[in-house]
DNA sequence: AAATTTATTGCTAAATAGACACTAAATCGG
DNA sequence: CCGATTTAGTGTCTATTTAGCAATAAATTT
């Protein structure tokens, strides 16, 4: 069959950025490389897809192997496929984002694995990655910004049950801004898509919480009715005093 | 290496939703396939991209050999690659979609092309198209319609020299809603994008409008400054009468 | 010149967004 | 135990934005 012709031989790969958070930055998920090329550097966690695995199904394997993972919010990005950006040969690319609770992640390193270890990052931290990986997370950390306000994904990232405050540090986090503390309530009670539990924080040396939960069961709901949802969190113009936020 | 052999012998594919607008309807620009598989059906432009050919290239590639255009509006969409979404073997394709002026179109079609003929579709025409290239199209379409509110790429698909009507028509298609005229033109001004001509319309049977041109120059200074720029043309929601707008 | 068709323009009411500051409830240290 | 510290929680007013709405203007056609 002439199509056959066509065909190249090429390594296919799925990069995996994963995301989480630790009540202070938002992380990345990055493996320390065990082998050639880019032995000792850190990278994006990815496997080549095998030749009866569709590619998504790869995405989900790396997540897996990586973290014991399943049932995380996965989403495509996109692809790079230039000739040169692999030194070993054609490989091209399909970059996914995922979000995961970080408290739930413990390292599954296994033998064998292509990582020597791995390491939660915060974006800033980060320099020096294999390949053109550092491309790859830029286009999946504007795909997260872009997301987290068309889409209630800022969950994934939280314990079941987590704070207001908690939250919308969250979305300071991503959305590299700040918000107005009681609008930033106002609007987020008004969706009606949390269950407040009755609950309040224990442990922390201060006034506790109330504990709330993602209402995942209505968001379903509007969604089926079509209704749109737009999570729009608009900067807030902090007064300007108090401009250094950095820990004593 | 023992890298390579974790290669796998596959076909790349790039397949392109090229856009027009005709100032009635959102046109998308088929091929009738003159090969097998799926010979005689309606399908996307697409090609196998070349062992030595970025991917972005071949997209541009595709569009050159169909339309004879360069320089127009290209974006990456999504990359489909289930293992057996081709009848012949293992196919991967990443879906882009163009933007073109469809008053400059003429058919290219060479001799020897994958293609017999070419043809501009309504949306609502298209059937059964070849391997999964609904699924193609429907992401591209939803994809289009997120864009065209988050940048000014709707000038991509008028001619240089355009009414305020027509790209009112545009959006009004594109977002499959109806716009207030007043509201609509009070917004767009607003934005400063946009030269006024002072130039009017010939040949129309009534009352000739303003041409107007978009103001690139302008819209990348915008960007440069990093300034936030949202088209968010919302819902107009008219009068209950009149509903069919059916042509007679 | 009357009929037809599309272009152009502004105001007002309602809804939304944004700024803003004090009290409450817990722990901690002396 | 009580004062200091830390974070939680809450309402109102103003400015801005959005949305609805209709009459006149300029061309062609008959």
């Amino acid at each position: 069959m002439s199509l056959l012709n066509k065909f190249i031989k090429v390594g296919i790969t799925v990069d995996n950025v994963i995301f989480g958070f630790d009540d202070e930055q938002l992380k990345v998920l990055l493996i320390k490389r065990g082998e050639e090329p880019y032995i000792n550097n850190w990278a994006l966690p990815g496997y080549f897809v095998k030749d009866d695995e569709d590619i998504a199904d790869a995405a989900k394997r790396v997540l897996k192997e990586l973290t014991n993972l399943q049932n995380v919010y996965l989403e495509q990005v996109e692809t790079f496929g230039d000739v040169h950006r692999h030194p070993s040969g054609r490989v091209i690319t399909v970059a996914y984002y995922s979000l995961i609770k970080i408290q739930s992640y413990e390292s599954q390193l296994q033998v064998g694995s292509i990582a020597q270890t791995a390491r939660w990052f915060s974006l800033s931290e980060i320099e020096d990655l294999a390949f053109d990986h550092q491309k790859i997370l830029d286009s999946c950390v504007k795909r997260l910004k872009l997301r987290v306000q068309s889409r209630p994904i800022g969950f994934e990232l939280l314990p079941p049950k987590f704070t207001l405050s908690q939250l919308q540090h969250l979305y300071e986090t991503i959305m590299e801004t700040s918000l107005d503390k009681r609008n930033f309530r106002k609007r987020l009670l008004a969706m009606n898509l949390l269950i407040d539990l009755d609950e309040l924080q224990e442990g922390v040396a201060h006034r506790p919480a109330k504990l709330y939960q993602f209402d995942s069961q209505r968001y379903k709901e509007l969604v089926a009715q079509g209704k749109g949802y737009i999570f729009d969190l608009k900067e807030h113009k902090r007064k300007p005093s108090k401009v250094n936020g950095v820990h004593s």
